[in-house]
DNA sequence: AAATCGGGGCA
DNA sequence: TGCCCAGATTT
Protein backbone atom coordinates (compact mmCIF):
# COMPACT_ATOMS: atom_id res chain seq x y z
CA UNK A 1 0.00 0.00 0.00
CA UNK A 2 1.39 3.06 -1.05
CA UNK A 3 1.79 6.54 1.08
CA UNK A 4 -0.46 8.10 -1.51
CA UNK A 5 -3.19 7.10 0.67
CA UNK A 6 -1.95 9.18 2.69
CA UNK A 7 -2.01 12.41 0.66
CA UNK A 8 -4.50 14.54 0.22
CA UNK A 9 -5.70 15.16 -3.20
CA UNK A 10 -8.68 17.51 -3.51
CA UNK A 11 -11.45 15.97 -4.46
CA UNK A 12 -12.15 18.79 -7.36
CA UNK A 13 -8.80 18.25 -8.72
CA UNK A 14 -8.59 17.05 -12.51
CA UNK A 15 -5.97 14.89 -13.00
CA UNK A 16 -6.13 14.36 -17.00
CA UNK A 17 -7.41 18.26 -17.33
CA UNK A 18 -4.23 19.44 -15.19
CA UNK A 19 -1.59 17.29 -17.43
CA UNK A 20 -3.15 18.67 -20.28
CA UNK A 21 -2.66 22.38 -19.68
CA UNK A 22 0.52 21.96 -18.31
CA UNK A 23 1.51 20.03 -20.96
CA UNK A 24 0.19 22.07 -23.89
CA UNK A 25 1.39 25.03 -22.22
CA UNK A 26 5.37 23.81 -21.65
CA UNK A 27 5.17 22.70 -25.59
CA UNK A 28 3.79 26.37 -26.62
CA UNK A 29 6.40 28.39 -24.40
CA UNK A 30 9.39 26.27 -23.34
CA UNK A 31 12.79 28.31 -23.84
CA UNK A 32 14.83 26.80 -26.50
CA UNK A 33 17.32 25.55 -24.29
CA UNK A 34 20.84 23.48 -25.57
CA UNK A 35 19.93 20.53 -23.61
CA UNK A 36 17.01 20.48 -25.70
CA UNK A 37 18.00 20.13 -29.15
CA UNK A 38 17.73 15.93 -28.50
CA UNK A 39 17.65 12.99 -26.57
CA UNK A 40 20.84 12.21 -25.87
CA UNK A 41 20.82 10.55 -22.31
CA UNK A 42 24.21 11.83 -22.20
CA UNK A 43 23.65 15.10 -22.63
CA UNK A 44 20.66 15.13 -20.69
CA UNK A 45 22.55 13.95 -17.84
CA UNK A 46 25.09 16.55 -18.25
CA UNK A 47 22.50 18.65 -18.28
CA UNK A 48 20.68 17.88 -15.20
CA UNK A 49 24.08 17.51 -13.12
CA UNK A 50 25.16 21.20 -14.12
CA UNK A 51 21.35 22.32 -13.68
CA UNK A 52 21.61 21.06 -9.80
CA UNK A 53 21.11 24.05 -7.17
CA UNK A 54 22.67 26.42 -10.63
CA UNK A 55 20.41 28.34 -12.43
CA UNK A 56 19.63 28.29 -16.20
CA UNK A 57 21.19 31.32 -17.33
CA UNK A 58 24.63 29.76 -15.32
CA UNK A 59 24.90 26.80 -16.54
CA UNK A 60 24.26 27.47 -20.73
CA UNK A 61 27.94 28.53 -21.27
CA UNK A 62 29.44 25.62 -19.20
CA UNK A 63 27.07 23.23 -20.99
CA UNK A 64 28.18 24.60 -24.24
CA UNK A 65 31.36 24.20 -23.80
CA UNK A 66 31.69 20.72 -21.97
CA UNK A 67 29.81 19.56 -24.37
CA UNK A 68 32.09 20.86 -27.21
CA UNK A 69 34.71 19.33 -25.20
CA UNK A 70 33.64 16.03 -24.10
CA UNK A 71 31.03 15.35 -26.89
CA UNK A 72 30.69 11.64 -26.05
CA UNK A 73 31.01 9.33 -22.76
CA UNK A 74 34.03 7.98 -24.14
CA UNK A 75 35.40 11.78 -24.72
CA UNK A 76 34.57 12.21 -20.97
CA UNK A 77 35.88 8.68 -19.60
CA UNK A 78 39.48 9.57 -21.33
CA UNK A 79 40.08 13.00 -20.01
CA UNK A 80 41.65 13.42 -16.71
CA UNK A 81 40.30 14.74 -13.58
CA UNK A 82 42.33 17.81 -13.32
CA UNK A 83 41.39 18.65 -16.82
CA UNK A 84 37.15 17.94 -16.27
CA UNK A 85 37.76 20.25 -12.75
CA UNK A 86 39.21 22.71 -14.97
CA UNK A 87 35.97 22.74 -17.33
CA UNK A 88 33.73 22.71 -14.06
CA UNK A 89 36.11 26.33 -12.75
CA UNK A 90 33.60 28.55 -11.46
CA UNK A 91 30.08 26.83 -11.18
CA UNK A 92 30.51 25.19 -7.87
CA UNK A 93 30.15 21.81 -5.95
CA UNK A 94 32.64 20.21 -7.81
CA UNK A 95 32.06 16.80 -6.33
CA UNK A 96 29.54 17.02 -9.20
CA UNK A 97 32.25 16.98 -11.99
CA UNK A 98 34.36 14.00 -9.99
CA UNK A 99 31.01 12.25 -9.53
CA UNK A 100 29.83 12.77 -13.10
CA UNK A 101 33.58 11.86 -14.67
CA UNK A 102 33.48 8.83 -12.26
CA UNK A 103 30.28 7.63 -13.39
CA UNK A 104 31.11 7.67 -17.04
CA UNK A 105 33.88 5.86 -16.79
CA UNK A 106 31.78 3.43 -15.46
CA UNK A 107 29.02 3.96 -18.16
CA UNK A 108 32.18 3.18 -20.26
CA UNK A 109 33.42 0.31 -18.27
CA UNK A 110 30.40 -1.76 -17.31
CA UNK A 111 27.27 -1.04 -19.83
CA UNK A 112 29.47 -0.71 -23.40
CA UNK A 113 29.59 3.26 -23.27
CA UNK A 114 25.13 3.53 -23.14
CA UNK A 115 23.61 5.15 -20.56
CA UNK A 116 21.61 2.64 -18.89
CA UNK A 117 17.29 3.46 -19.12
CA UNK A 118 17.02 1.23 -16.22
CA UNK A 119 16.15 2.65 -12.66
CA UNK A 120 18.11 0.81 -10.26
CA UNK A 121 21.03 0.98 -12.81
CA UNK A 122 20.79 4.40 -12.84
CA UNK A 123 20.58 5.04 -9.22
CA UNK A 124 23.66 3.48 -8.90
CA UNK A 125 25.87 5.96 -10.38
CA UNK A 126 28.19 8.54 -8.61
CA UNK A 127 26.21 11.53 -8.83
CA UNK A 128 22.46 10.31 -9.29
CA UNK A 129 19.67 10.44 -6.80
CA UNK A 130 16.14 10.44 -6.67
CA UNK A 131 15.51 13.65 -8.94
CA UNK A 132 18.48 13.44 -11.40
CA UNK A 133 17.28 9.13 -11.93
CA UNK A 134 13.60 10.56 -12.62
CA UNK A 135 14.74 13.43 -14.87
CA UNK A 136 17.14 11.34 -16.86
CA UNK A 137 14.60 8.30 -17.42
CA UNK A 138 11.76 10.63 -18.49
CA UNK A 139 13.67 13.19 -20.63
CA UNK A 140 16.19 10.83 -22.26
CA UNK A 141 13.60 7.59 -21.97
CA UNK A 142 10.12 8.65 -21.54
CA UNK A 143 9.46 6.96 -18.79
CA UNK A 144 6.78 8.08 -16.44
CA UNK A 145 9.23 8.49 -13.05
CA UNK A 146 8.33 11.50 -10.89
CA UNK A 147 11.35 13.93 -11.07
CA UNK A 148 11.03 16.28 -7.88
CA UNK A 149 13.38 19.23 -7.54
CA UNK A 150 12.72 22.68 -5.54
CA UNK A 151 10.39 23.73 -8.52
CA UNK A 152 8.72 21.05 -8.43
CA UNK A 153 8.19 20.79 -4.64
CA UNK A 154 6.82 25.04 -4.72
CA UNK A 155 4.43 24.60 -7.35
CA UNK A 156 2.77 21.22 -6.19
CA UNK A 157 2.74 22.72 -2.39
CA UNK A 158 0.54 25.88 -4.53
CA UNK A 159 -2.10 23.60 -6.50
CA UNK A 160 -2.51 20.70 -3.99
CA UNK A 161 -2.26 22.93 -0.91
CA UNK A 162 0.56 20.72 0.62
CA UNK A 163 1.82 21.96 3.69
CA UNK A 164 4.48 19.91 5.21
CA UNK A 165 7.79 21.77 5.45
CA UNK A 166 9.61 20.80 2.01
CA UNK A 167 13.14 21.80 4.05
CA UNK A 168 12.62 18.25 5.67
CA UNK A 169 14.06 15.42 3.53
CA UNK A 170 10.81 13.29 4.14
CA UNK A 171 8.85 15.66 2.17
CA UNK A 172 10.74 15.07 -0.79
CA UNK A 173 9.48 11.68 -0.53
CA UNK A 174 5.73 12.77 -0.25
CA UNK A 175 6.16 14.30 -3.43
CA UNK A 176 7.10 12.29 -5.44
CA UNK A 177 4.71 10.49 -4.13
CA UNK A 178 2.36 12.87 -5.13
CA UNK A 179 3.79 13.72 -8.70
CA UNK A 180 3.89 9.63 -9.40
CA UNK A 181 0.24 9.82 -9.17
CA UNK A 182 -0.58 12.76 -10.84
CA UNK A 183 1.84 12.89 -13.66
CA UNK A 184 1.13 12.02 -17.23
CA UNK A 185 2.15 8.42 -18.38
CA UNK A 186 1.75 9.43 -22.64
CA UNK A 187 4.20 12.19 -21.86
CA UNK A 188 6.32 12.35 -19.11
CA UNK A 189 9.19 14.40 -20.82
CA UNK A 190 6.83 17.35 -21.00
CA UNK A 191 4.64 16.93 -17.76
CA UNK A 192 8.08 16.91 -15.85
CA UNK A 193 9.65 19.47 -17.73
CA UNK A 194 6.63 21.49 -17.37
CA UNK A 195 6.32 21.19 -13.76
CA UNK A 196 9.90 22.71 -14.07
CA UNK A 197 9.70 25.34 -16.30
CA UNK A 198 5.87 26.63 -14.43
CA UNK A 199 8.60 26.74 -11.59
CA UNK A 200 10.84 28.94 -12.84
CA UNK A 201 8.77 31.33 -15.41
CA UNK A 202 5.39 31.45 -13.33
CA UNK A 203 5.04 29.93 -10.07
CA UNK A 204 7.92 31.84 -8.78
CA UNK A 205 9.67 31.96 -5.25
CA UNK A 206 8.39 35.38 -5.09
CA UNK A 207 5.19 37.58 -6.76
CA UNK A 208 3.84 34.08 -8.12
CA UNK A 209 2.01 35.39 -11.84
CA UNK A 210 -0.83 33.43 -11.17
CA UNK A 211 -2.87 35.98 -13.44
CA UNK A 212 -1.17 34.49 -16.73
CA UNK A 213 -0.81 30.48 -15.14
CA UNK A 214 -1.71 27.69 -17.21
CA UNK A 215 -3.22 25.71 -14.12
CA UNK A 216 -4.32 28.72 -12.52
CA UNK A 217 -7.83 27.15 -12.38
CA UNK A 218 -6.27 23.83 -11.00
CA UNK A 219 -4.28 25.52 -8.28
CA UNK A 220 -6.06 25.46 -4.46
CA UNK A 221 -3.40 28.00 -3.40
CA UNK A 222 -4.47 30.75 -5.80
CA UNK A 223 -8.46 29.59 -4.97
CA UNK A 224 -7.56 30.45 -1.42
CA UNK A 225 -5.41 33.13 -2.05
CA UNK A 226 -2.68 32.23 -0.15
CA UNK A 227 -0.35 31.64 -2.93
CA UNK A 228 2.31 33.54 -1.29
CA UNK A 229 2.28 31.67 2.04
CA UNK A 230 3.51 28.65 0.24
CA UNK A 231 5.73 26.34 0.03
CA UNK A 232 6.31 26.16 3.85
CA UNK A 233 10.12 26.33 4.26
CA UNK A 234 12.36 26.66 7.59
CA UNK A 235 15.27 28.66 7.41
CA UNK A 236 18.63 27.88 6.78
CA UNK A 237 21.20 28.56 9.93
CA UNK A 238 23.91 31.13 9.27
CA UNK A 239 27.12 30.59 8.10
CA UNK A 240 30.51 30.83 10.97
CA UNK A 241 32.73 32.99 9.83
CA UNK A 242 36.40 31.46 9.81
CA UNK A 243 39.18 33.77 9.00
CA UNK A 244 42.67 32.60 7.21
CA UNK A 245 45.97 33.68 6.08
CA UNK A 246 46.66 33.29 1.94
CA UNK A 247 50.19 33.26 1.87
CA UNK A 248 51.57 34.31 -1.86
CA UNK A 249 54.67 33.37 -2.38
CA UNK A 250 57.55 34.76 -4.94
CA UNK A 251 60.48 33.35 -5.68
CA UNK A 252 63.60 35.06 -7.59
CA UNK A 253 62.37 33.94 -10.83
CA UNK A 254 59.23 35.33 -10.45
CA UNK A 255 57.33 32.18 -9.60
CA UNK A 256 54.07 31.74 -7.95
CA UNK A 257 53.89 28.64 -5.02
CA UNK A 258 50.65 27.09 -5.31
CA UNK A 259 49.65 23.85 -3.76
CA UNK A 260 46.46 21.25 -4.37
CA UNK A 261 44.17 20.76 -1.66
CA UNK A 262 43.10 17.87 -0.82
CA UNK A 263 41.20 15.13 -2.31
CA UNK A 264 38.16 15.38 0.37
CA UNK A 265 35.91 18.00 1.36
CA UNK A 266 35.22 21.50 0.57
CA UNK A 267 37.06 22.39 -3.11
CA UNK A 268 38.35 19.10 -3.15
CA UNK A 269 41.16 18.90 -5.65
CA UNK A 270 41.34 22.48 -6.84
CA UNK A 271 44.42 24.88 -6.21
CA UNK A 272 44.97 27.38 -3.85
CA UNK A 273 47.90 29.72 -2.53
CA UNK A 274 48.34 27.98 0.94
CA UNK A 275 45.75 29.01 3.67
CA UNK A 276 46.48 29.13 7.35
CA UNK A 277 43.64 29.45 10.24
CA UNK A 278 43.70 32.34 12.05
CA UNK A 279 42.44 30.60 14.85
CA UNK A 280 45.63 28.70 15.86
CA UNK A 281 48.08 32.05 14.57
CA UNK A 282 48.58 35.64 14.15
CA UNK A 283 50.85 36.36 11.07
CA UNK A 284 53.75 36.95 13.36
CA UNK A 285 53.64 33.43 14.51
CA UNK A 286 53.01 32.03 11.00
CA UNK A 287 55.53 33.34 8.97
CA UNK A 288 58.11 32.36 12.10
CA UNK A 289 56.73 28.48 12.33
CA UNK A 290 56.87 28.57 8.07
CA UNK A 291 60.62 29.90 7.68
CA UNK A 292 61.37 27.16 10.73
CA UNK A 293 59.90 24.74 9.32
CA UNK A 294 60.65 24.58 5.95
CA UNK A 295 64.16 26.14 6.44
CA UNK A 296 63.53 29.57 3.82
CA UNK A 297 63.74 33.21 4.51
CA UNK A 298 60.85 35.59 3.78
CA UNK A 299 60.37 39.18 3.17
CA UNK A 300 56.93 40.03 3.16
CA UNK A 301 55.62 43.09 1.25
CA UNK A 302 53.20 45.33 3.04
CA UNK A 303 49.61 46.35 2.16
CA UNK A 304 48.14 42.95 0.61
CA UNK A 305 44.37 43.21 1.00
CA UNK A 306 41.61 41.32 1.91
CA UNK A 307 38.95 39.08 0.38
CA UNK A 308 35.87 38.03 1.57
CA UNK A 309 34.03 34.84 0.23
CA UNK A 310 30.56 33.43 0.97
CA UNK A 311 29.83 29.95 0.98
CA UNK A 312 26.52 28.24 1.63
CA UNK A 313 27.46 26.90 5.64
CA UNK A 314 30.58 29.30 5.80
CA UNK A 315 31.83 32.56 5.27
CA UNK A 316 35.89 32.77 4.55
CA UNK A 317 38.00 36.14 5.45
CA UNK A 318 40.86 36.60 4.13
CA UNK A 319 44.00 38.35 5.18
CA UNK A 320 46.83 38.33 2.01
CA UNK A 321 50.63 38.27 2.98
CA UNK A 322 52.91 38.47 -0.31
CA UNK A 323 56.05 37.61 0.61
CA UNK A 324 59.38 37.07 -1.46
CA UNK A 325 61.55 33.91 -0.77
CA UNK A 326 64.66 35.33 -0.48
CA UNK A 327 66.43 32.10 0.55
CA UNK A 328 65.71 28.64 0.60
CA UNK A 329 62.78 26.47 -1.01
CA UNK A 330 60.19 25.09 -1.10
CA UNK A 331 59.64 21.03 -1.66
CA UNK A 332 58.19 20.52 -4.83
CA UNK A 333 56.06 17.75 -3.38
CA UNK A 334 54.39 20.00 -1.60
CA UNK A 335 53.24 22.46 -4.55
CA UNK A 336 54.23 23.77 -7.93
CA UNK A 337 56.26 26.98 -8.37
CA UNK A 338 54.77 27.97 -11.84
CA UNK A 339 54.76 31.37 -13.52
CA UNK A 340 52.15 33.85 -13.73
CA UNK A 341 51.19 32.63 -16.87
CA UNK A 342 50.50 29.24 -15.77
CA UNK A 343 48.12 30.32 -13.71
CA UNK A 344 45.19 30.31 -16.43
CA UNK A 345 45.98 25.96 -16.43
CA UNK A 346 45.16 24.71 -13.09
CA UNK A 347 41.43 24.60 -11.67
CA UNK A 348 40.97 27.60 -9.07
CA UNK A 349 37.94 28.01 -6.60
CA UNK A 350 35.95 31.65 -7.43
CA UNK A 351 38.10 32.49 -4.05
CA UNK A 352 41.22 31.96 -5.21
CA UNK A 353 40.49 33.83 -8.44
CA UNK A 354 38.79 37.10 -6.56
CA UNK A 355 42.15 36.91 -4.39
CA UNK A 356 44.46 36.63 -7.78
CA UNK A 357 42.15 39.17 -9.31
CA UNK A 358 43.32 41.67 -6.11
CA UNK A 359 46.29 41.49 -7.04
CA UNK A 360 45.96 42.03 -10.58
CA UNK A 361 48.00 38.82 -11.54
CA UNK A 362 45.13 37.03 -13.18
C1' DA B 1 17.50 14.24 10.34
C1' DA B 2 21.13 17.28 9.89
C1' DA B 3 25.40 18.80 7.90
C1' DT B 4 28.31 19.38 3.97
C1' DC B 5 29.22 21.05 -0.50
C1' DG B 6 29.73 26.84 -4.56
C1' DG B 7 28.31 30.40 -6.71
C1' DG B 8 25.17 33.71 -8.64
C1' DG B 9 20.55 36.17 -9.23
C1' DC B 10 17.16 38.84 -7.18
C1' DA B 11 14.13 41.95 -4.34
C1' DT C 1 21.22 41.15 3.58
C1' DG C 2 18.40 36.71 3.01
C1' DC C 3 16.38 33.40 0.03
C1' DC C 4 16.44 30.56 -3.91
C1' DC C 5 18.30 27.75 -7.46
C1' DA C 6 16.43 21.18 -12.61
C1' DG C 7 20.32 18.06 -5.27
C1' DA C 8 23.62 14.31 -3.74
C1' DT C 9 26.32 12.43 -0.25
C1' DT C 10 27.96 11.77 4.28
C1' DT C 11 27.37 11.53 9.16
Amino acid sequence: MSNSMFISIPVLFNREAFQNDLIYWYNERKRDLPWRENQDPYRIWVSEIMLQQTQVDTVIPYFEQFMNRYPTVYDLAEANQQEVLKSWEGLGYYSRARNLHEAVREVVESYDGKVPGDKKELKKLKGIGSYTQGAILSIAFDQPEPAVDGNVMRVMSRVLQIEEDIAKPKTKKLFEDVVANVMSEEDPSSFNQGLMELGALICKPKNPQCQICPVQKHCAAFGQGIQAELPIKTKAKKQKKEAYFALVMIDPAGHYFIQKRPEEGLLANLWEFPLFSQAEFDQYALLNWFEFEYNVKLNVKSNNGQVKHIFSHVIWEIDIVVAELTSGEIPNIKGHWINQEDLKTYPFPNVQKKLMKQLLIN
